[in-house]
DNA sequence: CTGTTAGCGCATTCAG
DNA sequence: CTGAATGCGCTAACAG
């Protein structure tokens, strides 16, 4: 490997300029930077990173930190923004870690990770309330950003989208179809969007006068698993919900599973909405109507938080996106005879 | 954050000693090394990764490389491997970078990830037999191991999974049911996996005695999409096909759609079988037969292969898996009536 | 504009 | 068994 000594050797001039010009700093002539530039090319020269991070201080390494591993999986919308986060932090010149989050304790991998210096930023994606990763991390002193987590004095920048609206886009669209029996599936109550999908929930039903019955609120984990039992309960009840709303599209997926095994008819039956718009949403028989994450938006976004917090730049962002309703298969009118719907 | 030197101080030791225990090396008595431990855990040292890149020449970083971009999330059954790879490389004391391959030209990104020396090997998932990624590794010279990827004269360890025994064990299975006129569904050709699937298939017809239709075989990319087309395609011909053969979930998933869309029965009407056994494969309707990839062990032998080929260890080994047929609902007898099945 | 001097934190020689 | 010296490749200050 070529070294900053031989490239200086080669274009005669000393390895600072050589340096400079790697840098893209100013104060170097025309004429040696093109040198310098010439001998770099011929020797294929590259910076050792280590080196560099040594004495710059820099590591140009971003981590990126999941919710315990068992709902890793449970997540294509994860893998999707994960994709997006690497080209975006690409471009601008940095790799990206995965690390995750092991289950119960800390992950020590995780905290050598931070430890040793390996990464200039983190992001983390949909923190609990109380997440042991967060107290880490601010602990070290780590520059940090939440994807998908914000808690109200959060002491951190974070993207969010607005997971009031999102739900009331869903509770909105299935009212108005004339569903009145509407039943819920919560995902993991640690993290934030889950508590607050649920509570809009509540709310839109006192708002419209709709009684909340606390038999048709089902505790899942996110999982196709998860959606699968949800579904299995609430429709072995007395009184079946005419709606199911779901908390991410992959437990709606276990549900509309868990319909056919039933024999129960979608949508004609029963209704069935979820949230993020993954891949699979639209592959689902029937399709699923659902609330799309901007998530371009948030993976640029959540780069440029991050890269800011790096450069020390003051103050913590919170940003928050508006979601957006797909309409597709999985929901119809209460009364499907009555084409024009109920007043 | 503290150095060798804050420790060597407080433990009252020169810094090498510090170094030693660190390492765990012998010829440090006792209690000194006690002695060392203490301030060590006092003053939460961590070694900074950097400097010991820098002197060492090791990162204890691997890299992942997936291919082009537009296919990464076309599979599930890459983030279920991923995840334990990580598990794996974790408890070596390992991280993982998360590095692509941007589609078309090469990408800069992962370039310098190996030119900057970042990482001190790499795993790379089911190259195209002819690999712009393999060929700069080899020229890089950096150690590598391929995941689902071999080639017949391969300069690198591999490990994979017997298409051949995977895909007779699918054929076998609806032969067995019945069906002779079966349609296939190839993954992009450019990987070996997708071709030793399609040659398996052809070379079963034959020994077989079923006639070889090239209209039955659809050229898919691994893809939700491709697969629904593929039904699509295929099921519009006039001599319909009895069973698809789709060279991965994901497709089989997408022509599991399609039949709902057109009101084609499964597996009354036509049987379908994936590969992979990624998580949704149980959770579609019909639940999908398919052959399941040995994820655990091929994690584990894939992070085995690349440490040894980072400590040097001679010699390039090739291993090959056995994978499993899972049968589940999506397959059944060609003539259901006769419930005892075609001898 | 360019070169010199130092040191980032650690591991690898080698002496003692 | 322990310590002192040297250098990994680079950047940041200064000096010329």
């Amino acid at each position: 490997m070529a070294t900053q000594q031989d490239v200086a050797r080669r274009a005669r001039v000393s390895y600072m300029t050589v340096s400079r010009v790697v840098n893209n700093q100013p104060n170097v002539r025309q004429g040696t930077r093109e040198r310098v530039l010439k001998a770099i090319h011929e020797l294929s020269y590259h910076p050792n990173a280590a080196a560099r991070a040594l004495s710059a201080g820099q590591t140009k390494n971003i981590g990126m930190i999941f919710p315990p591993e068992e709902y890793i999986l449970a997540r294509a919308y994860f893998t999707e923004l994960s994709v997006k986060l690497e080209q975006n932090l690409s471009s601008r010149g940095y790799h990206l870690f995965l690390g995750s989050i092991r289950s119960g304790s800390e992950d020590p991998g995780l905290h050598r990770l931070i430890a040793e210096r390996k990464v200039d930023g983190l992001i983390i994606f949909a923190p609990a309330v109380d997440d042991a990763g967060v107290r880490l991390l601010a602990a070290e002193n780590v520059p940090f950003v939440a994807v998908h987590g914000r808690s109200r004095g959060a002491q951190y920048s974070y993207v969010d989208t607005d997971n009031g609206a999102g739900m009331r886009l869903v509770l909105d669209h299935v009212t108005g179809l004339g569903h009145r029996r509407i039943a819920f599936v919560c995902g993991r109550l640690q993290e934030i969007n889950a508590r607050e999908r649920l509570v809009t929930y509540r709310r839109f039903l006192r708002s419209h006068g709709i009684e909340y019955d606390e038999r048709l609120v089902f505790h899942g984990d996110w999982s196709l698993e998860s959606g699968y039992d949800a579904f299995t309960a609430l429709c072995g009840k007395d009184r079946r919900p005419t709606t199911i709303v779901f908390s991410n599209d992959q437990m709606a997926l276990g549900g509309i599973k868990a319909a056919h095994d039933r024999g129960v008819s979608l949508p004609q039956e029963v209704s069935v909405t979820g949230y993020d718009d993954i891949t699979y949403a639209s592959f689902s028989s029937p399709s699923l109507t659902t609330v799309r994450q901007p998530i371009d938006d948030i993976a640029r976004i959540a780069v440029d938080l991050i890269l800011e917090r790096i450069r020390g730049e003051a103050p913590f962002k919170r940003i928050v996106l508006a979601p957006q309703l797909i309409v597709r298969s999985s929901t119809a009118p209460r009364y499907p005879a009555d084409l024009t719907g109920p007043s």
